[in-house]
DNA sequence: CACTTTTGCGCC
DNA sequence: AGGGCGCAAAAGTG
């Protein structure tokens, strides 16, 4: 991702359904309309997009049948650089800065539903571009801050075009499992055949005519008063418990939640044609991972994955990172033991032929203990162990949760710093009492466990980021004729985890596309340390054939 | 009544 | 006294 020497072109909306395009040849204004027509020849220089929000002007291109090779994405950025640390915030004042701190993510699913500030509907994209350029440059960071950008911003245009393109998805499959699971379609607004079966079981085993097992208050009474002790009736709890109720409750809360979120009325909202199309929102967490303002592609359930087909002739080409977090850890804090660990493809076996700890599952809860700060239980009695035998793995992590008990804000490999969590509220209880000072505490250690995780899942986030963004290009390269989704394509990303859809026949190099991305991310974000990042890939024709 | 918060579950 | 999310329904609030 060569940072300079990329010809800009910014575009701004203007009012009339208008938009300026600011190039180095010059300056020129078009409806908006025809934009999508003009692509091909303002980008054949090479040009990067300069554009207040991707999210608000790719979707048009991308029905337009134009696919845009790279962009800066001046929302995200802005966010970005006005939080790292590496960055001094001065140099991003000026003309609408404040505008800009405003500017909110498109939704995309809905087209915008109240009028925004005219101000803000025409910022100037030029003006705010040569901002955050010259912010970056008089940063100590320069180098990884331009990295970040542009990957941020590359992830941008593979979500709007994962989004485009959607999941191949089979409604006549998924319907089958609905009927299978719960019996035909209700009608609006009442239960299922099996969830109504279930209730009147229920409400045998419990002696309670009349109990809706939705009810959470009127569900934990009378499991009560059938002479079970607990106070809250989640599925971990009641697994606990012993009686003829607890299993077919269990059964009712899957198959109720199944319904609810991923019955017909999501597939109604959803799926058109034969695709799922979730909306993405990049850097939608603080940490930099991706969440999801629509459709539900932070949690497209198992039971539901038999759907997911690819079309005739085409595979769906699955591939996960074995431990992501461990190996980024290792490599932001150049820890030779566990870098040697993570040269393989099985880091917790590694631990353990470490010495470190006895069996792989002491070595995992461990691990993980440590990068969510768990401090009792099993994973708490491993930390001495992973402490000794990893000392500045552990310390980085370590220093990170002191630091946000500080207040102080940390930051990932890349140089995308933490928010300062309300740090004056701690003293204060919700209603502005003054806090004891064991709530008081109580807080700073949770912000600390939020610090220690945000340096470890911010800075594996931004590894995906390289990733999916090397990949997106490569896929390209692959080449094929035509439209994005006439060739191998993205079609989901979550976290550690992408699913390609390509012709069968080119399973083989997909496979190696992503492999090699894996390799040059790693090359990206930690030039320095050698860490290996090996995939999981499966090529399959469902995704729930693709077990993790 | 509309609105917000809480609960509990899904995913990583 | 273990991190990050979204979602739907129930429960709580004005």
């Amino acid at each position: 991702m060569p940072p300079s020497g990329v010809p800009r072109v910014a575009l701004s909306r203007l009012p009339g359904e208008r938009v300026r395009v600011v190039g180095a040849d010059g300056e020129r204004e078009l409806p908006a309309s025809e934009l999508a027509a003009h692509v091909a020849e303002i980008e054949q220089d090479g040009a990067r997009w300069v554009w207040d929000d991707t999210a608000r002007w790719y979707p048009p291109l991308l029905e337009a049948g134009v696919r845009v090779a790279r962009c800066h994405d001046l929302r995200l950025s802005r966010r970005i650089l006005t939080r790292a640390p590496a960055v001094d915030r001065d140099l991003l004042e000026g003309d609408d800065a404040d505008l800009w701190d405003r500017l909110g993510p498109a939704v995309a699913a809905l087209p915008t539903l109240f009028p925004v500030d005219d101000r803000i509907e025409h910022l100037d994209a030029g003006v705010e571009d040569r901002r955050q350029l010259a912010a970056v440059a008089a940063s100590s960071e320069a180098g990884r801050l331009r990295l970040l950008l542009a990957a941020e911003s590359a992830g941008a245009l593979a979500a709007a075009e994962m989004t485009h393109a959607g999941i191949p998805w089979s409604r006549e499959v998924h319907e089958r499992i609905l009927d299978e699971q719960l019996g035909p379609r209700p009608p609006r607004g009442a239960r299922p055949a099996e969830l109504e079966a279930l209730a009147n079981e229920l409400r045998e085993l419990l002696r309670t005519p009349g109990l809706n097992p939705d009810s959470r208050p009127e569900l934990l009474a009378a499991l009560q008063r059938s002479g079970l002790t607990l106070t809250d009736v989640r599925a971990s709890t009641l697994r606990r418990q012993t009686h003829p109720c607890i299993e077919p409750l269990l059964r009712y809360k899957r198959l109720s939640h199944l319904f609810s979120n991923n019955g017909w009325e999501w597939i109604d909202q959803w799926v058109r044609g034969d695709r799922l199309h979730p909306a993405y929102q990049p850097a939608g967490s603080s940490t930099g991972r991706w969440s999801s303002n629509g459709g539900g592609a932070l949690s497209i359930p198992m039971q539901v994955r038999p759907a997911a087909v690819a079309d005739e002739g085409w595979c769906l080409v699955v591939a996960d990172v074995a431990q992501l977090e461990p190996r980024v850890l290792a490599g932001m804090s150049n820890d030779h033991a566990l870098a040697g660990a993570a040269r393989g493809a099985d880091l917790y076996q590694a631990i353990v032929d470490d010495g470190a700890v006895a069996s792989r599952a002491e070595a995992k809860v461990g691990m993980l203990g440590a990068l969510y700060g768990a401090t009792t239980g099993d994973s708490g009695r491993m930390l001495p162990a992973l402490m000794r035998r990893y000392p500045r793995a552990m310390g980085l992590v370590e220093d990170a949760a002191r630091a946000g008990e500080r207040a102080q804000v940390v930051r990932t490999q890349l140089g995308r710093g933490s928010t300062i969590g309300g740090a004056d509220d701690w003293g204060h209880t919700d209603e502005g009492a003054p806090a004891d000072p064991d709530a008081q505490a109580s807080r700073r250690r949770s912000w600390g466990r939020f610090t220690r995780n945000f340096v470890v899942q911010g800075t594996g986030a931004e590894w995906a980021l390289c990733w999916i963004a090397e990949l997106r290009n490569s896929l390209w390269r692959l080449g094929g004729q035509g439209a994005l989704t006439a060739r191998p394509h993205l079609v989901f990303f979550l976290h550690d985890e992408v699913v390609v859809h390509a012709p069968s026949e080119l399973a083989d190099k997909v496979t190696a596309c992503l492999t090699e991305a894996a390799a040059s991310a790693a090359s990206l974000v930690f030039p320095d340390v050698s860490i290996d990042f090996p995939l999981n890939v499966t090529v399959v024709r469902s995704y729930a054939e693709a077990g993790k």
